[in-house]
DNA sequence: CCTTTTTTTGATAATTATTACTAAAAATAT
DNA sequence: ATATTTTTAGTAATAATTATCAAAAAAAGG
């Protein structure tokens, strides 16, 4: 694992923000101090953070993955109308046993309306 | 809603197993029965009859949608060696409040390794 | 029944997020 | 410094699903 500039903008990228940015939003950001800097670099360092823990990847059906500096266990709710995502604390027990099934992760997605759009009138 | 031979073809299949299909796997079956149906077919309905609410569709980041014959509230988890899904039943309540957040869904995904895989031996 | 209208199908093209590929560049080791 | 290894940038490939649309089938209206 090489040390690179590439490498440090991404992560801090990533740590620098607290809502749930794409791979897109990250690089499109970074776009403005490295111009060059290429969107199979973001794709390939986030999974690589992720898979190490440093960063949480967020995999949501049918929607871009998102990424997440809290790697501490915490359920995630997404706004149907603007798609925007919320931390929600987890409730769930930190080993949970299935009946033959060897837990591993568990996942909780939590659908509906965010804040803002249920003040924001259909029009 | 126009009533086609393809329609019942696909609902029934969906109906009569037991497993998760994939849109594929309903898509094979039915070229025996009907070695003209078309997989765009398959598709278009499986996702009707979801949204009718008249069978359930599965959605797991980065894999296949699964078809459920099953539309009462329950979880799944989808074992990560041999890629299963079964059914787990749900403990929570109908109606889950999230302060600030209207919830229509709650979406729970285990992810883990089922009773078959943990008896196989890896070599 | 036969004709008209509406919906659906089949076949394939388009889409889209992500991964694979590879020569050139950068980082580390010698 | 030079050699070796890893990474990057740019782009092609992949794969699941959706869109398109002419032809076929189903329902409606005499």
């Amino acid at each position: 694992m090489k040390q690179t500039r590439q490498k440090t903008l991404i992560l801090n990228q990533v740590s620098n923000r607290n809502d749930h940015p794409t791979v897109e939003m990250i690089h499109k950001e970074l776009l403005l101090i490295d111009p060059h800097i290429s969107l199979a670099t973001v794709y390939r360092n986030l999974n690589t953070f992720a898979l190490k823990g440093k960063i949480n990847k967020i995999e949501i059906p049918n929607a871009k993955d998102r990424f997440d500096w809290n790697v501490a266990r915490h359920d995630h709710a997404i706004c149907l109308k603007c798609g925007n995502i919320v931390d929600i604390e987890s409730k769930r027990k930190n080993h949970m046993t299935i009946e033959g099934f060897k837990v591993q992760e568990v996942e909780v997605l939590y659908k509906g309306i965010c804040k803002e759009c249920q003040n924001k009138k259909d029009h």
